[in-house]
DNA sequence: GCCATCTAGGACAGATCGTGTCCTAGATAC
DNA sequence: GTATCTAGGACACGATCTGTCCTAGATGGC
């Protein structure tokens, strides 16, 4: 089973594999699977402990080993299917991830992606083209390939080249020097030096199609403002992108009932009565994205503030009461 | 900087880590950071193309080396950040993943909790709890906990406890031999075998609280009806859970306008006239997600069928609608 | 309480493997 | 053309790895 009869490397990263499945392993089951004696395999749980991966060992009559969390993260052995379940799932979240994981989640799938064997490919492909993305209303749906093919590019110091549709003009081709990716709140910025046009600039990565690295190599330069983060967020700032907003909700049900649909960690819900209670927060959600979630909590409720959220409450309402058959 | 001096094993791994870096690696610098001579780097690559992963090179003047797709999938080294963001991310979907990778999604999780670092694990939780999640209306909701303790004790075939909902009657406390967890559409189900009532039961999972394995081992037992799978899919058959139905939506909007927002995956808009056209398409999504993602694209819609999805966005509707200050 | 079964780890001998230093060949960019 | 990279053969020395045999300690079932 094992490739070559007696290759340490090799053999230590099967077992790697075997012990990152969650359950025991005797040592003699080990050594079977590895074609090894008993001893070696010893000898190799040791390796793996200098290493900084804790195999932890239950002793006695049926004992065995077992991997367990140590102080450094092993290498992640995944069958297909396991790797093929987290690109999609970081696919779905590419565009609107969990804040303050965004770019690490990037990073992370453009990692996968890069050592992804191609019959695997087209299975992420498959699955993620049948979901939805639950994208609010102002359409800055990016494509994962986008932001993995812009971050590939940035990390490997190769020229990239692609469309850009700046706010009123007409598409534009750019050749750039990508240097970084930032994500503010639900957007995306790539910050690049414009080689046509000899300066820095900031975009939206929403607005930038086919991107493809040219192979082209370039020396890093240094980013104005000395932090790229720091530089997009003031080349942005005016826009308010992500901007927080006070949330101010009442329910028509019991504290603990509401208090069970949403995470404590985003706001706990004050009694007012025995069937009414108050949900105050802040958020930096898209407004929309609020909206819907409030009504998935399936309790009636009524909105204190902002305005915008009883707009945008209003609006989605209204286009779905008019969606019934007219007339019934 | 290399922990021993002459390890092989290790610096394999460490290797696969650098070349993991989506960029290219001249030999000489490879040679540095592993603190070996070139002609090492040289073969030591040749040993991780013999393993099955690819690295390419790139001949001549700043040439360099490069890890890609292969037919194998190398094991992953990640750094912190990328593995708390793909532990978010996979939590985030534990309970409504893509169909399809629903259970290769919690495999994968678990096999990631199982060894993730304790100062990463706090980091996760923390991010998680700050998520709302999209549960839809029925209360499913599954703490991604509960899926994890699950499967690891299945995995490691140790006994479970936990306590369990059933469908009127009170909680009661159960011991079993859980042998598989198996996701129909959205909802989770445990097969295992009752200790106490000496028989094969299915647990839906959104009604197991505070699972724990128990560390006493057991002897697989040989499911029921051969494939858990299938005996689930005969135990819950009556529910419906997942049922398939036929979408039929018209929005009042161009076809190339909805297309946009629908992947072809799911369904291809028909156009009626110049700003009309209609979306028939099959679907297993619970309802109130489907009449979400419709109110979300933007456009106004009319519900041809099926009734349920009719009631489920006027349902909706209704309740947006009454939560806009009163009166106005 | 005894025995079987497991992990833990030291000692030893022989074969294997890995290493750096030389070398040549081929590809590529300036 | 020249510099710079990958590719890979030859060789010799030394370190490493492996299996066998050993004892010690822990645990669960009988």
């Amino acid at each position: 089973m094992t490739p070559s009869p007696t290759d340490t490397p090799a053999r230590l990263l099967s077992l790697l594999s075997l012990l990152q499945t969650p359950r025991e392993w005797p040592g003699g089951e080990l050594a079977d699977r590895l074609g090894v004696s008993r001893r070696t395999v010893r000898r190799d749980i040791d390796r793996l402990r200098d290493l900084g991966y804790p195999v932890q060992a239950t002793l006695g009559a049926d004992g065995g080993y077992r991997l367990v969390a140590g102080k450094a993260l092993p290498p992640l052995v995944l069958d297909d299917e396991e790797a093929v379940a987290i690109a999609v799932g970081l696919r779905a979240g590419a565009g609107h991830a969990v804040e303050g994981v965004e770019e690490a989640s990037v990073r992370a799938l453009t990692k996968l992606e890069q050592v992804l064997p191609s019959r695997l490919r087209h299975r992420v492909a498959t699955l993620q083209a049948a979901t939805i993305p639950l994208t609010s209303g102002d359409g800055a749906m990016i494509a994962p390939e986008t932001l993995t093919v812009i971050a590939s590019a940035a990390a490997g110091s190769e020229r990239l080249r692609f469309s850009y549709r700046a706010r009123d003009t007409a598409e534009s081709r750019r050749l750039v020097e990508p240097h970084r990716l930032v994500s503010t709140g639900r957007r995306w910025y790539l910050v690049a030096y414009d080689i046509d046009r000899d300066a820095w600039r900031t975009f939206r990565v929403d607005r930038v199609s086919d991107p493809f690295a040219t192979g082209a190599r370039f020396a890093p330069r240094e980013v104005p403002e000395g932090d790229a983060a720091e530089y997009v967020r003031r080349s942005v700032s005016s826009w308010g992108a992500g901007a927080a907003y006070e949330l101010d909700v009442e329910f028509e049900a019991p504290a603990e009932a509401v208090a069970e649909r949403i995470p404590a960690a985003v706001g706990v819900p004050e009694p007012l009565t025995e069937d009414r209670c108050r949900l105050r927060t802040t958020s930096t959600d898209p407004i929309q994205w609020t909206a819907v979630r409030l009504a998935m909590t399936g309790y009636d409720f009524t909105v204190r503030g902002p305005e915008e959220l009883t707009t945008a409450v209003r609006e989605l309402g209204a286009r779905l009461t008019n969606s019934s058959p007219a007339g019934d």
